[in-house]
RNA sequence: GGCCAGGUAGCUCAGUUGGUAGAGCAGCGGACUGAAAAUCCGCGUGUCGGUGGUUCGAUUCCGCCCCUGGCCA
């Protein structure tokens, strides 16, 4: 299992002893707060390596509406995790963490501080928190369990989960398609519960000095104003192209992770006729503020984060240069 | 100018045979262990266009006025 073996090596007596000499440093926010543009001016002024935390900028091909950094900015500045798969593909959570791990170990080993950037919580809490040892996706039983979701309803699957694992299905609502289906896949691909599989989590990064930022402006509106700008330039910039040109390849579906991704969902919608233009993108700018609303329930859990107004002029990137020098770097 | 149809939540609309109203979307709060930009849960007071009248009581019925759309001049 692939699983075990980067646990192994996650535990390595030589990561180990690294981890406490150069800290791990953090800067996240909702989309559209400017976190790209704020890192790469800290990477300008302080060794520090990017370590993309995003979910959709792992994928080849989503570039326009992901806002990914120009390809100018990343022959200048090392990024990490950004282009590592086809869209056709399903990144996960447990390949981030591995990923990242090793990324951050070839980065202290060059004497350098990782700054991870980005926005999909559950992955930086996966890297930061740990991750238990579970299965990965297994796509026949998946669809399998989706067929039976359509004949029967999730609530019976939720049943069926009751039977086989009460304390998850106690958590997980009825109506939770997502969760239902993890956790029979679990069940019966491991013949354990997965409520009692997650009790054993553990941190690779557990012990390592983390610096943590949260970047989000203080008025909500200011972020929404942002994100409808941002939207209209990602328009201007060709946006509806990057989707018709993802589309022509013909193995790309909507079902596809990537294209469940906020905006290229609309957007695919549009093209398959659901509903005209000026509609998807009023829902795509909707559906980017609910995002940001969910990613700072995240971020007002993290009790590590300091909060940063993008609006507000601290010198707040100085005092994470001060901080590199002051760790001798 | 005349006739007709409307004016109810931020938006689109439903409804009240007279007892001050509710859906979808948006918004807000929350959950979150290999799809997470996903998936799911919770939250509905708004001069019912204005004003006068009838009534114990009007958003509902009647009069007048204002606004929007359509038709006729």
């Amino acid at each position: 299992m692939p699983d075990s073996a980067r646990a192994a090596d996650t535990a390595a007596p030589g990561v180990a002893a690294r981890r406490h000499e150069l800290p791990v440093f953090v800067l996240c926010g909702p989309t559209g707060a400017g976190k790209t543009d704020w890192a790469i001016q800290i990477a300008e002024r302080a060794p520090v390596e990017i370590v993309s935390v995003d979910s959709a900028l792992v994928y080849r091909g989503l570039d326009i509406g992901t806002a990914k950094p120009a390809p100018e900015v990343r022959s200048r500045i090392p990024h990490h995790l950004i282009d590592i798969c086809e869209p056709t593909e399903s990144y996960s959570a447990g390949r981030f963490v591995a990923d990242a791990l090793r990324c951050i170990e070839d980065i202290h080993a060059r004497q350098k501080v990782p700054l991870l950037v980005g926005g999909t919580m559950l992955y930086l809490r996966s890297l930061l928190h740990g991750l238990a040892s579970l299965p990965q996706a297994d796509a026949p039983l998946r669809v399998q369990l989706d067929a039976r979701a359509a004949e029967y309803g999730w609530p019976a699957l939720h049943a069926e989960l009751k039977g086989l694992d009460p304390a998850a299905a106690a958590r997980i609502a009825p109506t939770d398609s997502q969760r239902i289906q993890r956790a029979l896949e679990v069940c019966y691909s491991t013949g354990r519960p997965i409520s009692q599989l997650q009790r054993a989590t553990v941190s690779a990064l557990a012990g390592a000095r983390v610096r943590y930022w949260i970047l989000a402006p203080r008025q909500r509106a200011v972020l929404h104003e942002r994100i409808a700008r941002r939207f209209d330039a990602m328009m201007a910039a060709g946006f509806l192209d990057e989707v018709i040109r993802l589309r022509c390849g013909g193995e790309l579906t909507a079902r596809h992770p990537s294209m469940r991704a906020v905006g290229y969902r609309q957007l695919w919608a549009h093209l398959d006729g659901e509903y005209v233009l000026a509609e998807a993108v009023q829902r795509a700018v909707a559906a980017t503020r609910q995002l940001a609303k969910r990613q700072l329930t995240w971020m007002r859990g993290e009790a590590l984060g300091q909060w940063i107004d993008p609006d507000c002029q601290l010198s707040w990137n100085r005092d994470i240069c001060n901080e590199l020098l002051r760790l001798g770097l």
